[in-house]
DNA sequence: CAGTATCCTGTCCGATACTG
DNA sequence: CAGTATCGGACAGGATACTG
């Protein structure tokens, strides 16, 4: 899939896939969020080739995921700093990890997430954050906003008209969307 | 980055990526979610050429994260259901969903998620399930499990060194891990 | 409808060498 | 250290045609 195409994508879940939709975004990322910020240190840990590293920090910067900070200026040199963007899509990585402890792993969990008060290791839900009630699927879900376009809006009915029983003709959106 | 090598990574978000770090993949989740099950349904609705929607299907159902079933014996249908593995993935699409409408969105969004109770739209956070806290950056962290493996484990230092000031020498985690 | 079979193209990536 | 430059191979992805 093209990353250009998903950026313009009129779904954010598409639009955020355009973003971070990609392994090694995540991984950078992932270290980003556990404390690291040269380019050594992310080249060694996530052992990744320097060229790639290059183009996905360069990458990253003019998403504004990351910020390229001097922090010496003789030798020059940077450090990738977190953003308001990116600092948001932690919990996000920490719940990924931990489903990939519950489902991708076998045996004891190789990295868990803990509350550093107590040291006793936490179970992350979701949940509104209103009536802090967990998304559950009958009675949390996403519909079309404000702005959706056609495809939003006639996959939606769609499913409605599914869910009904009425399984409908068939899927047949109207054109781009 | 290969999917196999991310599989048999040691960190669990490598993992989960091996599974689901493909924008193709969780788009088709993304459908899942809202109720597609047929192949031309998440054709059409992802505009994905029919090739490459078979062989993601392929790959998910080989990974548990799609079920096939027939539910029609002549002519011979089958449709693609949820797991229970995927299925737990739900929130963590939603909360990607609701960051793209926060980042990559400009303007009104175009699909918001909704307590369908009240009409209500809601602001998704990740909590401890067990005091409810939202996993602040300071109090909630990840670190390496019982069967953490070495490098892991020299991350995990190194950066405490470095939070601790004492930025050492450099980063050079023991080999492969 | 629900896919499979082919072919072709782009590009992502890994390896390596090089530089201020 | 913190990158850039170059190169080749593998593979993902798009288009298209075909089938039960």
């Amino acid at each position: 899939m093209k990353n250009e195409a998903l950026l313009k994508a009129s779904c954010p879940i598409a639009r955020s896939l355009g973003l971070v939709g990609d392994s090694w975004t995540l991984m950078i990322l992932r270290d980003a969020f556990s404390g690291l910020t040269r380019f050594d240190e992310f080249q060694k840990s996530c052992n990744i080739a320097p060229n790639i590293l290059s183009r996905r920090l360069k990458e990253m910067v003019g998403h504004g995921l990351l910020e390229r900070v001097s922090y010496c200026s003789a030798p020059p040199r940077h450090e990738y700093r977190l953003t308001d963007k990116s600092g948001e899509l932690r919990p996000i990585v920490l719940a990924l990890a931990a489903w990939g402890n519950r489902h991708c792993v076998d045996g004891q969990p190789k990295m868990q997430l803990v509350d550093t008060l107590t040291g006793r290791e936490v179970t992350a839900i979701m949940v509104d954050k209103e009536t802090g009630q967990p998304l559950t699927v009958d009675r949390y879900q996403m519909v079309p906003g404000p702005a959706a376009g056609a495809l939003l809006r006639y996959r939606h009915d769609y499913i409605r008209r599914k869910r009904a029983g009425q399984t409908p003709t068939r899927f047949s959106p109207p054109g781009a969307d």
